[in-house]
DNA sequence: TTTATTTATGCAATCGTTCCCGGTTTTTAG
DNA sequence: CTAAAAACCGGGAACGATTGCATAAATAAA
């Protein structure tokens, strides 16, 4: 069952006038006399005419919409990234198509293909967790087509880039905890391929370092998944907890992490932070009803999702190729809560 | 900058052919010779043809992407409905476009007309908490266009709709608080508008009276923006704690309800269950970490997704118009936990 | 050998819109 | 009063793909 909508052709037929003439008027060009401009806004109006986006694409070789792959929406960070990206899109007359990757690499490649040939104009993506090869992006990319990475960003393409300060935020909390007198502590990241994983390691290293902590490979484990599943952060979590030197406090890298973690806190009746602190990175706005209040780096994640809508559109927009790329790279916030607090004495 | 695609014009001259073999060649029909079918699918492979979708949607009429209207993508709830509506809609070959209302009537008649003028060939909404007036998706409706609601229906429309079963859900919660031997019970509930506030607070007068407590209106307050403004919640709380009946448990009708109650309830030094038990209308996925435990009614909000998408599809790729409109009522799930817990002696 | 039939391909219209290229009328300048 | 210049409007191609119809060649039947 279709709908049919009024064309331009209809308004031409009723007003005797031909289709070139009332584009014309419609686009208010000086080549039509006010009095024909009047009368076909006029009838326009009255029957609701409503320009075909579709015919428009089809000449204009431009789709107005935008392609976002991300691992999973009904993920606090994306979700508001998205609703970042959203509100900037919306003004500006594109419109987003959103896919997940549910952090599977396969899945990337199949939606990028769909989002290919749907004739998108540009590309937003946060790689999946297990994406180590990024060839599908860089064809792409050779080709001369949009792509801005935001969040998890990928080094090795030349193309714009938003995210956050990844290591000042591990920095950060892994500082905090240390003056909480925290000597131990140890760290539940995400997948290694990832650019942000790397970025928070090596900001938990540094404040270890700068503390005169020696560094203890043993106080690290990786998800691959990111926390997708429990069962991969309680096996995580629970070789920690076996180190020789046991971890008073631990810093989950990301939102499923820590909430993963917690979780194995409570079916363990860990309390936290006497048994064990930990700080979390996470956009979850209800963590402060949690007891004890979770302490957390957060992300400014609607932010990061309008600077890179923005950067996209603006290449998309722009006549000549682009060829000087930004980084941009915001800050974190730290919230300081009761979940990493001073160890038992 | 734009990304020039290959056409089938490309093939049809680099082949020595015409584009209406090359067309029928590749949609493998039988008027095609098999030589000629192999040179032109292994060049069009060579080249990595993709048809344009957009020229498509400009003969059928049709442009394979559908509108959602959501409040926000960032509840939960619809987080997770959107997830199960794209994993239909995914497979099928169609596109979502997501827009947000933000519980917002004007914002939500925007929206429809944005979408209407990208050319969608349905819609599924679950209209704002604001919206009291139909009158946009009548008009719709009407000309054939087809829209399946979900979650928030609207009765006076007659077509497709999938929802939770809200009577029962909020029955169910309001029993489960009876029993634990509460008698003043409150209700926090949504905007008066919406369908399902409506059928809650329907379920909760039914089960208060099949257990021969006496309606009392002064324990219903409506929150018109759905919990979304905490000041809006906090002073709904506020006024029913100073009821007569000082209610000893309430029911919140809605996920930021929910959390804007216990917000309020942490803020006030209210211990949940003793000073005050509680049930909460919530997807959220944490709400087992929370202390004390969240018990909750849970909906399948990924089948209501799904079953959303699905029925509108069906509408869209049916050849004559839809008379027969299906409603469907799927079964919440009530998950006890410590917070609807006994009341103080 | 001639006619009918099959097989394989091309032409052109179509979808809705824009825009180049003409053409006609009216106005202005000389 | 004539020529040039605006002013205004229509015809038709183009965007990419599909498809009914026409047409050509090749084969089969008479």
């Amino acid at each position: 069952m279709k709908y049919e909508a009024v064309t331009i052709k209809d308004i031409a037929k009723a007003l005797g006038l031909s289709t070139s003439t009332v584009s014309r008027a419609l686009r208010d060009s000086y080549e039509i006399s006010p009095e024909t401009k009047k009368i076909v806004i006029e009838y326009a109006q009255e029957i609701n005419y409503r320009p075909n986006p579709i015919a428009l694409s089809l000449k204009e070789k431009r789709s107005q919409s935008i392609g976002i792959i991300v691992c999973e929406i009904a993920n606090s960070f994306f979700s508001q990234a998205i609703n970042g990206i959203e509100s900037i899109a919306y003004d500006k007359g594109y419109n987003v198509i959103i896919t997940q990757s549910h952090e599977s690499y396969e899945r990337e490649i199949l939606n990028l293909q769909y989002l290919a040939s749907r004739s998108i104009d540009g590309l937003l993506i946060s790689v999946s967790s297990e994406t180590e090869n990024f060839d599908h992006l860089m064809d792409l990319h050779k080709r001369g087509f949009p792509i801005v990475f935001f969040d998890r960003i990928v080094d090795s393409l030349d193309t714009h880039k938003v995210s956050v300060d990844n290591y000042k935020g591990a920095y950060d909390a892994t500082t905090e905890l240390i003056k909480n007198g925290h000597k131990n502590i140890a760290m539940v990241a995400g997948s290694e391929f990832l650019s942000i994983t790397k970025e928070r390691v090596a900001g938990y290293n540094q404040a270890l370092s700068d503390h005169n902590i020696t560094f203890d490979a043993t106080q690290i484990e990786y998800c691959l998944h990111g926390g997708m599943l429990y069962e991969e952060v309680e096996t995580a979590i629970a070789r920690l907890l076996t180190n020789k030197n046991k971890p008073s406090a631990v810093i989950a890298s990301a939102d499923k992490l820590t909430t993963n973690c917690l979780r194995y806190f409570k079916k363990q009746g860990l309390q936290v932070p006497t048994d064990i602190a930990m700080i979390g990175f996470s956009n979850l706005d209800l963590t402060d009803l949690l007891s004890p209040s979770l302490s957390v780096i957060r992300q400014p994640a609607y932010e990061i999702g309008q600077v890179a809508i923005e950067l996209l559109i603006k290449q998309i927009e722009k006549k000549r190729p682009t060829t000087e790329f930004e980084k941009i790279i915001l800050p974190p916030q730290m919230i300081i809560r009761e979940s990493s607090g001073a160890k038992k004495d």
